[in-house]
DNA sequence: TCTGGGGTCCTAGGACCC
DNA sequence: TCTGGGGTCCTAGGACCC
């Protein structure tokens, strides 16, 4: 059997905020942009015992306590810290799995195999320590034997709670939960659920109506009744790169001003093409969200000839799709984004393929690079021998 | 004052190829 | 006259998570 902790920094980015100002510390504080359409990214455990919580819109959050702290998110600061977070983990044991910024899977199967451990609760105290004493942040630990246990249970005590979800206790600790506490079930899902008379954990996990549960969720419906009975099997492994790199703001004001939203659209691009260089990824594929002042919103996507990062190939796209697209209503948020993006470093690997010396020519290598790998739109793909002769023999007749 | 901004993954449907 | 079936790629939208 697997030995499973789920570890979940408590309220991150307000505990984050009092690293570095540790003034802040026992107030209510909460971490947003300071102006009126706001909503709440994380609230402190003292603003939460006033009723304040994430996603509340800021000015309700004023109402219940109007001398509220209000700090901005610090990404920058959350990513140091958190990578610290990951090390600390990862030097108990490497089979580890970053969930997002603030939580991560690790499988220390291997130490109790080991007998450097006998007891994970112990062993959980230990990490918990640890990252306390190290980098001033609070953590809960869920263990169990699979990673879905392993979540459920880490969301069931905090702060710096620890909680053991077993075979045997999930009937009596997990299963009278609410619906709306299973990972991985949102909103939509569980208005049908409760429509049918599935409210709890239990009354999933003892349904046996599998069309019901398929018409709900396709693909996942075995998935969701394995969990909710407790079995998981899904390996702890590390997620791949980035997926996609995009930015949206939502604006100052509904607009229809062509130029003030082109402008928008030009900053929005400038700050993807940032991230992604400086991720060093790339894609040949752009798209740009509106969100119209009515909610409606649509989302455009093209693939363009080369692969990129560089701003005017991203401007100039973004606004084709947007003069394609735009209908010309009140805008209330627009965005920028860069889908399916590789790691230049892959496009090497990917060049390793085949012998390109005899195309690297005048251009510098990057934009060989690039130019090269654009011929096979889809790099993850291995190039079949006859199809690289075609494209290599393209290649040449256009330089 | 009236719901942000960063993501992931999945599905349906159309175009296209052989 | 009439139009299979498998497969891939692409786009748009939506559910969900933090």
């Amino acid at each position: 059997m697997r030995v499973i902790f789920h570890i979940d920094l408590n309220a991150y980015f307000a505990s984050a905020a009092v690293c570095i100002e540790p003034e802040l510390a026992g107030k209510p504080l909460v971490i947003t942009r300071d102006n009126p359409r706001s909503i709440i990214t994380t609230a402190s455990y003292q603003a939460r015992a006033l009723g304040i919580h994430s996603a509340m819109p800021l000015f309700q959050a004023k109402k219940i306590c109007p001398d509220i702290i209000v700090r901005e998110p610090d990404f920058k600061l959350y990513n140091e810290l958190s990578n610290q977070f990951f090390s600390i983990v990862a030097s108990y044991s490497p089979i580890l799995a970053v969930g997002s910024i603030d939580e991560c899977y690790v499988d220390v199967t291997q130490l109790f195999k080991d007998k450097k451990y006998t007891d994970p609760y112990e062993l959980a105290q230990k990490i918990q320590q640890e990252v306390y004493e190290k980098l001033h942040l609070e953590c809960s630990i869920g263990i169990s034997h699979n990673k879905f246990l392993a979540k459920m249970a880490s969301d069931l005590k905090k702060p710096m709670g620890i909680t053991i979800l077993t075979k045997k206790n999930i009937k009596t600790v997990m299963w009278p939960l609410d619906i709306s506490s299973f990972y991985g079930i949102g909103k939509k899902s569980q208005e049908v659920l409760k429509s049918n008379n599935i409210n709890t954990i239990q009354d999933l996990a003892n349904y046996h109506n599998y069309d019901l549960l398929t018409s709900i969720f396709m693909n996942r419906a075995f998935i969701i009744y394995r969990q909710a009975n407790g079995i998981d099997t899904q390996p702890v492994v590390g997620k791949e790169k980035l997926r996609s790199v995009g930015n949206s703001t939502t604006l100052d004001k509904v607009s229809n001003d062509h130029t003030y939203l082109e402008d928008t659209l030009s900053s929005l691009a400038s700050h993807v093409s940032a991230r992604a260089k400086k991720r060093e990824l790339i894609s040949n594929s752009i798209s740009i969200t509106i969100k119209y002042k009515n909610g409606k919103t649509i989302t455009r996507q093209t693939i363009i000839s080369r692969f990129t990062n560089d701003f005017e190939d991203i401007i100039s796209t973004a606004k084709m799709l947007f003069d394609n697209n735009y209908n010309g209503m009140l805008v209330r948020l627009l965005g920028v984004s860069l889908n399916n993006t590789i790691e230049i470093k892959n496009y090497n690997q990917q060049l390793s393929l085949f012998d390109h010396s005899e195309l690297v020519t005048k251009k510098d290598d990057v934009d060989n690079l690039i130019e090269i790998l654009n011929q096979n739109s889809n790099s993850v793909k291995v190039i079949k021998a006859s199809q690289l002769e075609k494209k290599k023999k393209d290649f040449i007749i256009k330089d």
